[in-house]
DNA sequence: TAGATTGTTAATCGATTAACAATC
DNA sequence: TAGATTGTTAATCGATTAACAATC
């Protein structure tokens, strides 16, 4: 189990959610292919990562729901849980903290930051928000390994330096502009601009394809 | 330039606006190396793309901004540009819808979609919002191609069905369930929730690594 | 020319899938 | 047993990188 494929590693993490859903409804046991079907990927590929995280039933009943929730728990999550942080608070930041409240009780969101003085000092979309200027004392403080980047774009670069000076272990950035860590920092892209421009590529080779049915006329 | 590989497409999104950005700033010429530096990859690798989508060059004084985005504008864009709509105008449809508009001009914004009769026949985030139930009809009217998902999970599988019966060739999926299309229909997955799992197992690695300098203690 | 740069093939790496043995 | 299922290796596919020829 020393380490797991990154696909593997997000899947884990997809399949723990629809595992959960499952148990709600009271299904104890699912096989590979319902586990696929659900996510529209293959058995093999669900056995495969099941596998390799060194679960395996004797029984040909499925697998045991329960059993595979705790295994990719103790995979994903750490045992104490992880504190996260959202580096500006505006439009997006707030609908992710609102998004992520309560949600994944292994990883909280207990501090905000900002630049705007209305904002500073007052508890927003659930979280209190503190002052840019801040950062280091409070990450310190609190011990925040993982920070949500949602500034401006033209802030991001200034901000991931001062995030990586603080301590900051792990940057999930939600900018659209590329930002630079050190190699000992985890840093995910997760642009947004990109992946719809993606979709608008692969939509275009399809319309264009489908000889002149065409949006484009 | 049959078909790009899906990493490379990726890339030209991001390889596009930073050379807008050089653009604005005058710089009218740009080395490989450089746009590599920006993005924290290799150059071979950013000279392949270049290959790949056909542009290459005489001098050795880089590329030619202006050319290469040209160039792929060619290959990303639609010529009339494509319509969009946003599917559930909650907190995070409202913060993208926001975070998008204006930015890319050939991707338009031109319909919101919600159940709430609070927001339905508003404009909300300079989007006008229309009732879930005419959903088959503005899509036509409006010939919107593509769609971004934001409804709670709990709609997800309804609407994006709803989504694909009334026409729509792609779906970017913002919501942190899987949803079903068929085969000719473009899906982009784009969960947030596992992005973050995945920094946090990341950040878990290196800090149970680094010889007990842990926040998990 | 020497140095820097581009363009491109071949090798490598990583992820998926095909094939199949084993088991209930 | 036959059929369904799991577990696992080997083959394949896709993406990155190493190596190097060509050019200014």
């Amino acid at each position: 189990m020393k380490s797991l494929p990154e696909k593997t590693i997000e899947r884990l993490s997809v399949y723990r959610r629809t595992l959960l859903n499952c148990l709600a409804e009271g299904k104890e046991y699912i096989y590979s292919h319902e586990i696929a079907n659900l996510h529209n990927i293959t058995a093999v590929q669900v056995r495969r990562d099941i596998m390799l995280i060194g679960y395996s039933t004797t029984l040909k009943k499925g697998y045991n729901v329960r059993a595979l929730i705790e295994l990719i728990g103790d995979i994903l999550d750490s045992p104490r849980g992880l504190n996260v942080a959202v580096v500006g608070i505006g439009n997006l930041g707030r609908a992710i903290t609102a998004y992520f409240r309560g949600k994944r009780s292994r990883l909280q969101i207990v501090a905000a930051f900002d630049t705007d003085p209305e904002k500073i000092n007052r508890v927003i979309s659930g979280v209190k928000c503190y002052s840019m200027n801040d950062l280091q004392q409070i990450i310190n403080e609190k011990q925040i390994p993982v920070a949500i980047l949602t500034v401006p774009p033209d802030y991001a670069a200034k901000v991931s330096e001062a995030l990586v000076y603080s301590g900051i272990k792990g940057i999930l950035n939600y900018t659209s502009v590329p930002v630079n860590v050190p190699s000992d920092v985890v840093l995910e892209n997760y642009d947004m601009i990109t992946s719809l421009e993606k979709v608008a590529y692969y939509v275009k080779q399809k319309l264009g394809d489908n000889s002149k049915v065409s949006y484009e006329e």
